[in-house]
DNA sequence: GCGGTACGTGGGTATATACCCTCATCAATC
DNA sequence: GATTGATGAGGGTATATACCCACGTACCGC
């Protein structure tokens, strides 16, 4: 049980999505948006004028963290913030500017997507991994769930 | 040429290596280490009290990221910052505390990577996957530095 | 030995991310 | 209609991450 004989396979995907994001974000240099920023304005427009918890479930992020990262969207101007018609909730627009800017950066998004896609001979690969992992990763989740379950019945 | 009909492969890899951190991070609590901080000490013992640079540069992370990762591990008596023989240079060191964390979080870490690779059916379509992520995004930079070489030189 | 260059770290600033607690608002019940 | 419980957002704090600049140290050529 050592390891590096058995590398990480959690510090490697983040590696590997670490590097995929410095690519993305270079080559969306000049346009005003980086990659989080991008997925996060299309998330907006498709899902036309969330809230932020909408937006925050259909994206898999923390509320605050989605907060915060809109409030950095609001101060460069691509998305207003807007107290809903229920005044707890805070409804997000893309604004002129941020459509602007997604005009600049989608098609160099599309343009990463399809060298990415073509050197991968295609998605299935890539997506059938990301889908077993998730199924793994539920499974260790279920896993620890139990073996707490039954230490703290042990225990009590 | 749209959004979510071809999903963003670098924000699908994104929040796959988070919720990935989030796992092992769940399965690691009580050991008084994350994953990242797990393999940050596993490094600095394999390569044996390594100046910060050598660390940054094995694990692939930028040098300030490391000092900063590092002093955590340091407040947290995992880890001992001393001037290396170079007054320039930092040598890191684990502490015993910290190799006793690493007691406690190796078998938790080698339990969730075996449940995975079960799941997974081995580590060779993860590694594949990995390796040709690794080239394919060497292209797209490639890409990137000939096109905007290119448009200097017609600019110039 | 001195001066310039190269190199290793640290600090400032910024984003992305999470968790927990609080506060305000809505809705439902009495 | 007032109290109570649920829900949405914000703020505090923390980690992980990067880039750029400043500073101090080392080394090399003279």
């Amino acid at each position: 049980m050592t390891d590096l004989d058995t590398p990480c396979l959690c510090i490697g995907l983040r590696s590997a999505a670490q590097r995929l994001t410095q690519v993305y974000d270079v080559v969306l240099d000049g346009t005003g948006l980086n990659v989080t920023q991008l997925s996060q304005l299309v998330a907006i427009r498709k899902l036309d004028n969330p809230t932020l918890g909408t937006l925050a479930s259909f994206t898999g992020l923390d509320r605050s963290t989605l907060g915060r990262n809109v409030r950095v969207l609001e101060r460069l101007g691509f998305v207003s913030i807007s107290t809903g018609e229920d005044a707890r909730t805070k409804t997000l627009t893309v604004t002129e500017d941020g459509a602007q800017a997604l005009r600049a950066a989608l098609p160099r998004w599309y343009a990463i997507q399809e060298r990415l896609l073509e050197q991968l001979g295609g998605r299935s690969a890539f997506d059938s991994l990301l889908t077993d992992l998730e199924g793994a990763a539920a499974a260790v989740v279920r896993d620890a769930e139990q073996t707490s379950t039954t230490r703290e019945t042990r225990t009590a």
